[in-house]
DNA sequence: GAATGTACTTACCGTTTGGTAAGTTGTCAA
DNA sequence: TTGACAACTTACCAAACGGTAAGTACATTC
């Protein structure tokens, strides 16, 4: 269970990456988190954006692997979506630094195409929307797209603003708003849904 | 009508703030979009923060103005809602740039709680939050701050994502996307309020 | 016409950046 | 026991970074 020294630069890429952007983390800093030398992190990845390109590969893997088992545990289209999306919520919130880098790569990837796991999120958005469709035939695929995009955005925006909204509201307001959000966002399934 | 300087470095700064970020973007490349050098552009700002502040100010004022207008035009609660944030969505679809700086910020402001217009957004959200109450009297404050969130984040995610879906999807099938979008913001946005 | 201020420039500066080259050290197999 | 490979290190490097200092060019004002 020890993990490598590999796993572990991985792991320090995607946190400093997740808190600073590509260009705000240096590859220094990451490598002095434990405790090396940024050659050695050259030695494991040649370079800093194939670094980067292998934190996003590892990241989509376990979004790929929830997704997966959700659509295995229940049959009902309607009860996959919902709680494909909602399980994306509960891994958002308990995995920050996950969220905070899908963010950034949304906003970072029309700049450099190039990099690996850019489609990632393809075959994901597209069983949502195949989803969607099978729980209500009227939608045609645009329509189907949109509504994924705005049930995922509801999610992942709130998720990503955390830190902020807790400066500006206090955290004891946003416990309480944390708490009911959840509840609030199923009923926004339904509701999109109907 | 022709602006001053410090107008078009604000400009040009928000532009490559939004594209790269506050650490992916240089005062010098900034400068020579202008022509200019570095120098010209300390001379008017100061340094970069104080820079990266003003474009944040510009920005924030301009948002206030234009929900300012909303409220004065519309006295019933549930239409000035769904006009503020259906505003906000086309507003953004429009000026990406603003999108995605303002994305950034909320991404990036826990780590430099320093900067000026932090709390820019407050109004803002708390103004959403009291008319969805006014709307809905059952709704209490977190949850009324929940579904606000929600809907702003259905709104802006999509609106900075547009790019990247671009990409995914092709420039075709995101066209139908987007015509279909608001139609479904609005429908989104009456469900919620229910 | 001298002084003042604004809008810049060129010339630097120290630091950090991502990256290369050339070792050193330890392990493990033939 | 030698040879090969992996996992590092130290020593560099050129380029870019944000920022300072000192000057130039041109109005405006007294």
């Amino acid at each position: 269970m020890t993990a490598t020294t590999r796993e572990q630069f991985l792991a320090a890429a995607e946190h400093l990456f997740a808190e600073k952007g590509f260009y705000g983390a240096s590859i220094a800093t990451i490598a002095r988190e434990l405790g090396l030398t940024k050659q050695a992190l050259l030695h494991h990845f040649g370079n800093k954006e194939k670094l980067y390109g292998e934190v996003l590969r590892s990241l989509s893997e376990r979004l790929a692997a929830n997704n997966s088992e959700i659509r295995e545990n229940s049959p009902d289209p309607a009860e996959q979506l919902e709680e494909m999306l909602l399980a994306q919520f509960r891994g958002q919130m308990a995995h920050q630094d996950s969220a905070r880098l899908i963010m950034r790569e949304l906003l970072d990837n029309e700049q450099r195409a190039d990099r690996a796991g850019n489609w990632y999120l393809k075959d994901y958005l597209e069983e949502l929307v195949s989803t969607v469709q099978s729980v209500n035939r009227k939608f045609s695929r645009a329509q189907a797209l949109a509504v994924v995009y705005q049930l995922l955005g509801a999610a992942h925006y709130f998720a990503v603003s955390q830190p902020t909204l807790d400066n500006i509201f206090g955290k004891r307001q946003m416990a309480d708003t944390r708490q009911c959000f959840e509840a609030q966002l199923r009923q926004l399934i339904r509701a999109a849904l109907a």
